[in-house]
DNA sequence: CGCTGGATTTAGAATTATTCCAAATCTTGA
DNA sequence: TCAAGATTTGGAATAATTCTAAATCCAGCG
């Protein structure tokens, strides 16, 4: 369950889409190409404007489509957000995710290591992975707040 | 940080709205009775329609407004799910989240006492709070996927 | 006790995010 | 090379949420 994330990297994109019965098509190549260019979390809509770029005839539905293969091959990973668009993450380690809860943005956070499974469940539960997240003030909004407390 | 739970769900109701800046209305304490009667995750709608039960003329523009409000006051708490409708949890113990990957329901979970702080944050984040989720199968969505698996 | 301003409710329209659809195109395996 | 099935495309449809404007309600004030 851990880490084989390595191993994982090396492994061609065409064989990591079979393995999860797609195919390999230039549109899946391309968006898991713009989206690990940058080490953001974009939206949909935001992979579909990168994309476009270098494959301007290619189309939302099909950048949808091309996310969901990415996120179902375990080359990708989605990220659940309270409101708004879903987000995408392009990075594979085990990392977890802060959120500002004031302007939206996400950030990769790193895990102290070998901290184990956070929880036993009960029985019956199989858990295939955890998910670990801050909620907070990133440091701009966590300024622009103090500025306003101060000037009111 | 931690859990001043234990006070704050015996402070009225009304206390709690007025600190956070809203006022108590009839509509405002139905949703949240209908809330806590239960201890699932209902989306919006599922609050609509319980909460029409015992006050017909509410509309669903109120109930994203009371739950917003709840939510604002700590009263609630709003879960992040990866697809579909926003779920709200009445239980403001500090728990864990398990989501089946399958059905989509949505399970409070346990966690080991005394964890403290799951990371540190880098220099300028200001974390309001965690979150922990677990992914996977719940028990019947797991029955169900090795009777196929047989069967096939 | 009646007014006034601002908050709240309501129903419905509008917006946003995502999924569905059908036709055209592409891929793979025989 | 062909056929079957997967994929792409653009647009329509759906789902979830937010916005809007008018009506209503409430607290504080005179």
């Amino acid at each position: 369950m851990r880490s084989a994330s390595r191993k994982q990297d090396q492994e061609p994109l065409t064989q990591r889409l079979t393995d999860g019965g797609f195919r390999f098509t230039p549109q899946r190549e391309h968006v898991y190409t713009v989206l690990t260019e940058r080490r953001d979390h974009p939206t949909a809509e935001e992979v579909f404007i990168r994309a476009k770029k270098g494959m301007p005839e290619i189309s939302l539905a099909t950048v949808y489509n091309c996310l969901d293969a990415l996120v179902k091959c375990g080359l990708v990973k989605q990220v659940a957000v309270q409101r708004g668009a879903a987000r995408f993450c392009p990075n594979m380690e085990e990392h977890g995710h802060f959120y500002c809860d004031v302007c939206g943005s996400v950030f990769d956070m790193e895990l102290p290591a070998g901290q184990g499974a956070p929880v036993t469940m009960p029985k019956g539960f199989t858990v295939d992975h955890y998910e670990i997240a801050a909620h907070g003030f990133c440091p701009d909004c966590g300024a622009r707040k103090k500025n306003v407390e101060t000037i009111s």
